[in-house]
DNA sequence: AAACTATATTGACAATCATCAATATAGTGC
DNA sequence: GCACTATATTGATGATTGTCAATATAGTTT
């Protein structure tokens, strides 16, 4: 008899409607590392400008990114600006130009936190 | 001799300051599509739900969710509606219930975009 | 039917962000 | 030094976004 409970009961008690939920692989501060990666990756003008720099590697200024691109410099200089503030680029300076080339341990670094996710979640 | 050219008369000229560039290999309408999988990933909140739906397959509802993170029920509707709406989830009415799933294809397909990205950039 | 419950939607608000114009910085060449 | 050039920074603006309170919807139980 009266094993019946409510759900504004059994919450009461801790418990889920549904489940009993299983530890958690992902932790909100590992969450909020990896969306910081995300949010860096997930805007179309510094995806574009990741492709350019890895398609001629150690060559590119940003007056080529500014012709490849349809923004307009200073534009291009604040992506640059994240992107590097991040460790994903590196600049050198030759003179007037500033060359950018990816920089290969963050980015592969970051990578491997992305694939890991991704694996995890359906392996 | 005359054969100095400066920087001006060769950007008129439509050529690059530094470099001749490449084909690029991510064009404008890839980049857009690619950034809208990673703005999708890119929120704490959201990468959370995907790993605990991820952990508990086919039984969590969204109370469930409600009482597993730091935020209140319309915010957890809002961001399971934004991953129906993309198809990266799907919805099982059951009773007052909703259990909520991945929806393998379409995360598997995101997934693949991303990774085929990330290879190319940095092989 | 009436009370209750789980979830979805709407509207408002604050914060973040992408973009550009204007300006600053620093190197080059006359 | 002076004119010029490439890049960075600052400040402003419009758009997007995450969050919540309030309300709506729909299923359940008595």
């Amino acid at each position: 008899m009266g094993a019946t409970t409510t759900q504004a009961q059994r919450r009461m008690l801790g418990e889920r409607c549904c489940v009993e939920p299983e530890a958690r692989r992902l932790g909100p501060s590992q969450a909020d590392r990896l969306s910081e990666d995300l949010k860096l990756l997930a805007d179309p003008v510094r995806l574009q400008i990741l492709d350019i720099l890895a398609a001629n590697p150690g060559q590119v200024c940003v007056c080529d990114l500014e012709a490849a691109l349809p923004i307009l410099q200073p534009t291009i200089s604040h992506h640059l600006g994240l992107l590097r503030r991040a460790g994903w680029v590196s600049v050198e300076r030759k003179g007037l130009w500033a060359h950018y080339t990816i920089n290969r341990p963050a980015f592969e670094a970051g990578r491997e936190r992305l694939r890991a996710f991704l694996e995890v979640i359906l392996p």
